[in-house]
DNA sequence: TATGAATGAGTGTTCATTCAT
DNA sequence: GATGAATGAACACTCATTCAT
């Protein structure tokens, strides 16, 4: 059973404002901006409008915190772009509609891509098994996706692991940068001009799409 | 005055085993796998071989720590890169070259990517300006080259920063995720074949310049 | 507001033994042996049978802890000068219970005698505005007591302050010196003898009483 | 032997700028301003302008460093009283004189009030034998010549520790209390206009000599 | 269920002192 | 004799976690 069912699990009627999601809310919020080892429990219930003991009844700790925070970012991510990629006719809308959906993702990226980052920085330290589950179904949407293109005659083999990291790195990256991108434009003014994140992801769909064409994964 | 000069200034001659860089090594290890806020002063000294008084006469605390690993890894990159693109001839060698030289590093990757991510994830509230400096000149870099292509009529024009998302992004995404990709790969084996990091820059490499022929950036 | 009042405010009930009190007694004695450099804020919450971590909790740090003692020192200081010059009718007597109520203070002179002491000599460094305030009504007793005599014909004009430290400067010094007493007497048999704490407020009443009446301030 | 004496023993040539007095001065500041808890080596060492390890090699320690300082603050203060007295006539006049030169004391007091009140603080924690030594001398000064005067005539017999007392309390609390007696003022301007130390120090040989004549002590 | 209070084990940093040259 | 570098032992303060109600 994942933690997260773990902590909904039953009985365990949460009357604080909010309920558990305001705290993994403010959990993921905290979780992003300074990882989990600079992350403090204390900030995290302050933000949750919740008692710090209270936090610790509910959810039971701080690791706890960070897998269910870890958990509901990937199932969502999950959901959302399996339901987007079903909903595409041809391989090549399939990959369209996946790359865009995973840059917007319902407004979750700004902490989903920080954590992530961090995440793939510590190779996995605190990654629970469910979470990967989850990545390990988007890498299989993937695969499936290029499967059917190849049958389709509009892509080549491709290594789907390796699709994968292209798309997610990119735009995780992307999606993270703003402001340092704006520190570096603001001292070399001919940087100044750069997509938005959604321009960003129709770059990325396009030059996939075409490596997939010409087979170059 | 950087950073790191500040440090090594003057007379200050570090009699420790190894000298300062054993302690910025050690640093860069430790901040990699933890970040910064999770990072322990006493593990750094400690796997430097050095007291941990000794760690601050010598550099003066843990931000000051991190800066000068922070400089030290953008300088070298940049060295690194500049000296590889000089090397090459025509611009689509030069990126061809910067990719690679960028994926290789020396050995440094290792733990280059991981602070870079969490750099990049923090939205660089700890990034001091030399730094940011040098990355500016390795977005330059790029610039120039994306300008010569153009020129020699084999590349359209281009967002610099955008390429240098779309490679860097990757590049250390891919350079990072090794562990987690075989965790992934464990629990599904069909995904269990990915190549090398250098082979994986040959691709990102491939679709790069494709893509800066077509004017996908 | 008062620092102690912000400690003690609302609902922060100390549950560990004896309460906030014993902390700042502990503290007293403490600041009063070493002062405020030497002070250990470990020693302080030892001999006050709390953790280190349950100071911090209840009070917040070495100076909120020192600017409490301080203003209870004072804020007790003052309520039992005034209660003692108003319970006396002439101006004679209400310097003499002044003087005598000073001295005694319930015992408390022990370390408000040190901590006095050695705020004079950092020129008040440590000193809060509040402690301050109490300083001065004091002041201002000795004022409006001088005032009364004036107008009963018995002292001449004065100036307060002067009276002030004259009292207090010996009072104080004669209640913190004498271990250095003994020690100088032990070297010296012939000047072994001398007054208790009550014979010198004695002894400094005559002194003060007979000097305004003269105008020898 | 004393302290100095052994410090500034045969063989120690001291180089370094100004010499061992230089240190010294430096130290009775840091030790005035902040007491021997909050004194820091450093702070002397550079304030003097010598390395840190020559004042170790020089003196040998923070303690030893202290005990300098008291011996060589009591021995100049022995010297001065008992010319003062010496040249005086009648014992009326050597009370006035040693009065006077205490409250002068070459310009001394500014950081020998601050260290003696801190001392007797502390009980005398740190007083060396030799620094007592000269304190037994200096009431005994004052033992002789009040015993000049009871032959005199003109004063009445008088425990002279308790005269001492009165003297230097006074006195020392009024050296060190310009900064607070200022804070004071600024509160409540009817207290802003008080005397100079050397006013102070008429007042104090007034009331004292008043006191001796009348037997208040 | 909810929470103010309490705490053991750190955490970055400083200090008096010593070492090696 | 003089000094830059090195360090063990603190030191003020914090944190994740638990307790008592």
């Amino acid at each position: 059973m994942s933690i997260l069912s773990k902590i909904c699990e039953g009985a365990r009627k949460c009357r604080c404002e909010g309920g558990l999601d305001t705290i993994l809310q403010a959990a993921a919020i905290e979780f992003a901006e300074k990882g989990y080892g600079g992350a403090r429990v204390d900030v995290i219930a302050k933000a949750a409008g919740v008692n710090k003991a209270t936090l610790y009844y509910q959810i039971g700790g701080k690791e706890v915190l960070y897998h269910a925070v870890l958990e509901q970012c990937m199932g969502r991510l999950d959901e959302t772009l399996s339901a987007s990629v079903e909903a595409a006719e041809d391989a090549q809308e399939k990959v369209h509609a996946f790359i865009l959906a995973f840059a917007d993702h319902n407004g979750y990226m700004r902490y989903v891509a920080p954590i992530a980052l961090r995440e793939v920085a510590s190779g996995g330290a605190h990654l629970p098994d469910s979470a990967l589950a989850h990545m390990g179904h988007v890498v299989g949407l993937l695969e499936a996706t290029i499967a059917q293109g190849v049958d389709e005659g509009v892509f080549r083999e491709a290594n789907p692991m390796m699709v994968h990291m292209m798309i997610v790195g990119s735009l995780f990256f992307y999606a993270a940068n703003g402001p340092i991108r704006e520190r570096v434009a603001a001292a070399n003014s001919q940087l100044a001009d750069f997509p938005s994140m959604e321009e960003a992801a129709e770059h990325v769909a396009d030059l996939v799409i075409a490596a997939l064409k010409r087979g170059d994964f």
